[in-house]
DNA sequence: GAGTGGTCTAGACCACCAA
DNA sequence: TGGTGGTCTAGACCACTCA
């Protein structure tokens, strides 16, 4: 009702809109709400929080931004879901140079459960020896070859998780890891740099070898930034370009 | 005073706050605040344009967000400028793969008063036969060639630009293009490939030919979204990567 | 019409900065 | 100490959605 929430919560000073933003996060890691569900409504957060509506709008408000959230107005507030066809390629930024829609497919080329060996713990940074699961696919554009993808997530997060269960999903992995398991991926980073191909790659994406490729090296992380999937993603960029918007 | 602004001032309706960062935006184009200095404080803003304090607040914030102007708490608010150290390589992804911190240098090889050809063109989409200015440079890092820089601009918007100018100002080109020109660049879009180097861009950066290089396509504008600079950039990336947040 | 988010106001107090 | 932006409140009205 008072500022005395903040000073009575919490020894470090943060203000009351962030801690809201925190205990709203946290709701959403214990799972109270699912991708695609409603969460309550300002007034009711407010009420429950005793703190004015305009506090848990800026609340929410960060929330929207960050894509945790995503606000319908009249109906009301949504946790963020990949489940849906328009947010599924969120995080896919690559995009053909004469800017035509394109059909994507996905060829499933290996899902095997391993331990980490040196070379993924490079990668992933995860403990050598750790039980993973590993997949291998090739994703296409219009019928042609364009990505090598080489996916890595934790076994024990992810438990039965095998090819049967991707191709029922048609290979929208994050759509899978939200519904299956109840980790949405929220965020991501990039490196990028650029590679020759191998004779290995080449042939799958049917190319000559000696072929550059844009490598694009992906840590994704769930509520919390906890790190749940790395890829390596190896794209053919002689029809495709990797946009990005710089401020 | 009261709502009245609104249906008074525009036909098709907007929010008060979107009007009220128009006309700021609109004074910012116009030359009324240089980068750096401070524009007038929200309750003078506020006052001006018959609004609230609030309102006027929510017209800045969306204005800092996409960096046009910096607040800073009990100073004011002031006009983002590419002049000062932190922010000079704003636009810069390119980091090292051990994220050590590396001293930038730049080698000038060419900058020339040319039309615009077929090549260009395409390029910029500017018309063939425009007066423009071509800067070829090379940037290193710690010493070593890491990207061949290939940058255009229209002549008409920098007139008298130079290689002697840009020395004058060590190759910090957003910088001279704010304080020489008074064109502040506010954002960029990029297009990422990956390439093999030519024999004459392997000369340059010290390679054998056939090592693969990251392509960088980027328009950068200014305000009111209108493009004043192209450049094509060829990075090395065994050393260096491209780091990019997904969100 | 009831309920949701979206906009706008007016006023309070706080944290930070400079003179 | 006065001015700036930062936070917070309480309440109003609007626009949209759905039963």
């Amino acid at each position: 009702m008072n500022n005395m929430t903040k000073l009575s919560n919490t020894p470090v000073f943060k203000p009351l809109y962030e801690q809201i933003k925190s205990v709203i996060t946290e709701r959403l890691i214990a799972g109270e709400w699912k991708p695609g569900e409603s969460i309550p409504s300002e007034m009711d957060l407010a009420a429950h929080y005793g703190v004015s509506q305009g506090t848990v709008r800026k609340a929410i408000d960060a929330l929207a931004k960050e894509n945790i959230v995503v606000r319908r107005q009249g109906k009301g507030t949504f946790v963020s879901t990949h489940k849906e066809e328009k947010s599924k390629l969120r995080f896919l930024r690559l995009t053909a140079v004469d800017g035509s829609k394109e059909l994507l497919e996905n060829e499933l080329l290996e899902c095997n459960r391993i331990k980490v060996n040196a070379e993924i713990e490079k990668l992933t940074g995860l403990k050598i020896g750790t039980a993973i699961i590993e997949i291998k696919r090739l994703l296409k554009f219009s019928q042609s070859s364009v990505i090598i993808d080489y996916i890595i997530v934790q076994a024990k997060s992810f438990k039965g998780l095998n090819a049967t269960k991707i191709k029922e999903n048609n290979g929208s992995l994050y759509s899978m890891y939200e519904t299956l398991y109840g980790v949405p991926m929220v965020r991501a980073e990039e490196k990028l740099s650029a590679v020759i191909a191998t004779k290995e790659q080449a042939d799958l994406l049917k190319l000559e070898p000696g072929f550059p490729l844009l490598r694009i090296e992906r840590t994704a992380y769930t509520y919390g930034d906890k790190p749940m999937e790395w890829r390596l993603g190896l794209c053919v960029t002689d029809e495709h370009h990797y946009m990005n918007f710089l401020e």
